[in-house]
RNA sequence: GGGGGAUUAGCUCAGUUGGCUAGAGCGUUUGACUGGCAGUCAAAAGGUCGACGGUUCGAUUCCGUUAUUCUCCA
């Protein structure tokens, strides 16, 4: 059976069991601070089983893109060097919420794998969980017992709280859990070594591909564990596990999943695989993480330098970097294989095919850049060493190899393979330390504490009555401390609030709520698992009663404003640069609004201008807000609405339309455009690799906008006009400028000329040396310096001082003629600095030309003075 | 969010006890050689040494602030 086969499989099968088919979350996390991306398939259920949201049917099933780059079992750096981990993966997943447990979970498990795709019985073996007596869990009897059903009992084996009981972190849902594993190792191996001693014991043959969790409980900041009021099922299947088991193959690689991609990269580098380790270790690097990346990118995460995106930026440096070691490629080449990816999997994911251009170039640019790190660092690399190897040394600084890690970006271990060429080795204890100190300033910094929330009203759910009302009255229904950085924040959540939070781009909203005889201020407003969340200085004296909670309407306003712009915004451009506009970002706020976009180039002005000018029409026209809450999707998509890559839509969505302008989105806006005002571009720049960034501005923030230019303009129109044409004055006065600094540099070399052939009359020749020694006026120090010079050039041994007062301040210069310091050891240098000391100053330069300072402009005559003495006797 | 680095000619970069008329290669312009092109040689133009402030007789260089950017950690 071939992956697309078998994916369908699952899904058909689990529908047939009434189960709701749903598409995959994208695997970028937008509204959980505690997740960067999707990394099992319940992540988007999460809500459900926190009892903040509602889960889209009480029987799901679907197939999800995760990504996990550390973890128990999963450590980026081990991706590629065996042969079943992954950082992008797809997991198949059925769910109950609230719905059937155990024993339904248990019996279509066995159907599914033995019936449908009938993997043999005797490969087979499942665990259940042995208990915990420090937790007061027993050993879970009940999954135990309907798995006696099916397999004999001396294939049910035991498992501890580290392999048999899930937690989602340290606070949340969990509960025992019973996994499936599968050996398939060839007979004769089987029956040397029985396949049960080999369960959960990182045997490549022998693998966990099904983890059926029950959840029972909810673990508590303080430890403890609770019963949940109602119990749900969550499965993860390790698709691509799947596959090689149902395929015969000994590694996940050898599928059809990985393969074409593997034959590709063969094909372009000019290896084979499976001939040399070091080259196929690369080969599955890079083909596992081109996956990764291409996901990532098409779910609107592009590489960066922080959060999310330098996860992403991390990965395809890896996979960089062993195309540059092993498969010895020097030039972008990863970007090269996305086609064949594309053809594989775009049929699936048709986000794949939708971006494939901007995808590669993506890619393309990041190859580039990070080939230009290293080789800077190979650089800096290779005078290091070549300034210790003289002395013998061959253990290189961890310090240094930590600074090149850190500042330069440039990867261990290619330190120590370029080293291991040298015949050294690198301290790696030392770098390690490094290392672990940068970590922990990093996480002093990050360091917050969580405590519980406190509920106060366990049935109620939030209303978010924000899109009608800005102030509206409200009990509290959950509340909590954070503390960060010596700091205490509340968290308050209201059983109906006009507040938005922030999501979409848009800002969360400000404002305060108060009683009777109490104001707190609203400094934040944010989205977690579904909750809105209203962050506070201070909690209320009295938490329970009724509050009044008012919106800070003058920032809602401008915010709105600025987020129906950016609609317009959106849509101008479409028409002006085409439909390959797509939006890849998004900041909203009441000041300004910042939108990333897919095109390829630098705007024009001219370009520029028309967007502009459309938008502001668009303004004129005054279109008003049509606005539909509960929409089908269906029906959404045929009105025309832009849906976003990378977001997530329920089966009902909102729809915001402006005249043509449709888009899918929960924000607040304007009611009708009119109310915009005027429409501004301030900034127009790349931000990657075929994606732009404008900043604009909208109503009042353009207004005041305007008027600093307009003030500017005026400032610079006072201080250089008569009246009449400005640019033209502005013009003579640049010319008459440049042409006045050439006159002056005119008359100084005049002067510096005449001032020459007076000095020449003072020369005095002492055996043979032409002493120069006077006391001039010029204006400025660098005339020493060039009459210096000329002197040097026109008089044959020089020996010259001279010494000059400006703006209250002795100047000296030194110069000799080479003959002088090469035969008589002068040196120009030592001899300013001597005669320095009677301006009360000091100097320096080279042998033969040197300068000083002083403050002292009485003492040149001296200073004088002393140097024809040096050079006399 | 925290740490480290970078910012010098159109481009890529050198530049250490603070004083070098701030340099190189490529590119540009001009001239010579050549029938023309390519090329070779010679010369020239091109710099607020990111911005602001401080220390100093003197700052591209040291210190602080800031902007931009790279990089590591979270």
């Amino acid at each position: 059976m071939n992956s697309k086969a078998l994916r369908q499989s699952f899904l058909d099968f689990f529908e047939s069991k009434t189960h709701k088919i749903v598409p995959s979350a994208p695997m970028v996390v937008k509204d959980d601070p505690t997740l960067m991306f999707t990394n099992a398939g319940m992540n988007q259920f999460k809500n459900a089983f926190l009892g903040t949201g509602q889960a889209p049917a009480s029987r799901v099933a679907d197939t999800q893109k995760c990504l996990r780059v550390s973890g128990k079992h999963n450590d980026l750096e081990e991706v590629g060097h065996d042969t079943y981990h992954h950082t992008m993966f797809e997991m198949l997943g059925n769910w109950s919420f609230g719905d059937y447990f155990k024993q339904e979970a248990i019996e279509w498990a066995w159907e599914y794998l033995t019936e449908v795709l009938k993997i043999e019985k005797h490969r087979l073996f499942v665990t259940v969980f042995t208990g915990a007596p420090d937790e007061n869990l027993e050993r879970d009897n009940e999954a135990a017992g309907f798995w006696e059903k099916w397999i004999d009992k001396s294939r049910i084996l035991e498992g501890s709280k580290k392999d048999n009981f899930w937690e989602m972190g340290d606070q949340g849902p969990c509960g025992p859990c019973s996994e499936i594993h599968v050996d398939l190792r060839s007979d004769s191996e089987r029956a040397q070594i029985d396949g049960k001693n080999l369960v959960n014991n990182d045997h490549p043959q022998v693998v966990e591909i099904w983890n059926l969790v029950f959840i029972q409980f909810n673990r508590k900041a303080n430890g403890e564990l609770e019963k949940l009021p109602a119990q749900h099922v969550d499965t993860g299947m390790g698709f691509e596990r799947l596959a090689m088991t149902v395929q015969g193959k000994q590694s996940n690689y050898d599928t059809d999943i990985f393969q074409p991609l593997i034959q590709e990269i063969a094909k372009l580098s000019g290896k084979t695989y499976g001939t040399n380790e070091p080259a196929d270790i690369a080969m599955r690097v890079i083909a596992d993480h081109l996956r990764a990346v291409s996901f990532s990118i098409a779910d609107g995460q592009l590489p960066s330098n922080t959060g999310a995106g330098y996860v992403i930026r991390r990965i395809l440096r890896r996979a960089v970097r062993y195309a540059y070691t092993f498969l010895g490629q020097e030039q972008p080449f990863i970007y090269r294989l996305f086609g064949v990816m594309q053809s594989e999997m775009g049929n699936a994911f048709p986000e794949l095919q939708k971006q494939k251009d901007i995808i590669e170039k993506v890619i393309f640019e990041e190859e580039q850049s990070f080939l230009r790190t290293l080789s800077k660092g190979i650089k800096i690399l290779e005078q290091a060493i070549a300034k210790i190897k003289p002395n013998g040394q061959n253990v290189f600084s961890g310090d240094v190899a930590f600074e090149l890690y850190d500042t330069y970006g440039f990867p261990i271990d290619l330190t120590e393979l370029i080293l291991k060429e040298n015949g050294m080795t690198v301290d790696k204890a030392q770098f390690d330390k490094a290392l672990e100190v940068q970590k922990n300033r990093s996480r002093q910094d990050a360091v917050v504490a969580t405590e519980d929330w406190t509920i106060l009203d366990e049935t109620a759910q939030t209303e978010f009555v924000g899109y009608d009302l800005l102030e509206t009255q409200s009990k509290i229904i959950r509340y909590r401390k954070i503390t960060a950085k010596g700091k205490n924040i509340y968290h308050l959540v209201f059983d109906r609030t006009p507040f938005y939070g922030e999501s979409g781009g848009q800002t969360g909203d400000k404002g305060y709520f108060e009683t009777a005889n109490q104001r707190v201020e609203i400094i934040d407003t944010q989205k977690e698992h579904g909750l809105i969340v209203h962050l506070c200085n201070e909690l209320p004296q009295k938490l329970t009663g009724e509050f009044h909670l008012v919106v800070d309407t003058r920032k809602r306003l401008s915010t709105a404003n600025h987020h129906t712009s950016t609609h317009l915004l959106h849509f101008a451009l479409r028409q002006v640069l085409g439909t390959h506009v797509e939006q890849k970002g998004s900041l909203v706020t009441d000041t300004h609004l910042r939108f990333d976009f897919a095109h390829y180039q630098k705007l024009s002005s001219d370009e520029i201008l028309l967007v502009e000018q459309k938008v502001n029409q668009l303004i004129r026209d005054n279109a008003n807000l049509s606005e539909h809450r509960d929409m089908p999707i269906a029906q959404a998509s045929q009105m025309g609405a832009m849906a976003l890559f990378g977001e997530k839509y329920g089966d009902k969505v909102r729809v915001i339309r402006f005249a043509d302008s449709v888009e899918l989105c929960g924000g607040t806006h304007a009611p009708s455009t009119g109310q915009l005002g005027v429409f501004k571009i301030t900034v127009e720049t790349a931000i990657a690799a075929g994606i732009r960034r404008i900043e604009a501005v909208v109503g009042e923030a353009a207004q005041k906008y305007i008027w600093n230019q307009l003030d500017f303009l005026n400032q610079i129109e006072q201080k250089v006009s008569t009246g009449g044409d400005t640019m033209k004055q502005l013009d003579t006065l640049l010319d008459e400028n440049q042409r006045l600094k050439k006159q002056i540099e005119q008359f100084q070399k005049q002067a510096a000329r005449q001032l020459k052939s007076e000095l020449k009359a003072k020369i005095i020749d002492n055996k043979g040396i032409q002493i120069l020694a006077e006391l001039v006026h010029v204006d400025e120090a660098g005339m020493l310096k060039d009459i210096a010079f000329q002197l040097k050039g026109e008089i044959q041994s020089l020996a010259l001082v001279l010494g000059a007062e400006i703006e209250g301040k002795a100047h000296i210069a030194v110069m000799f003629a080479d003959s002088l310091v090469a035969d008589k050891g002068l040196n120009a240098g030592q001899t300013v600095k001597a005669i320095a000391k009677h301006i009360q100053g000091g100097g320096g330069g080279q042998a033969f030309f040197a300068t000083a300072g002083g403050q002292n402009p009485k003492g040149l005559p001296q200073a004088i003075e002393e140097f024809k003495k040096m050079l006399m006797n």
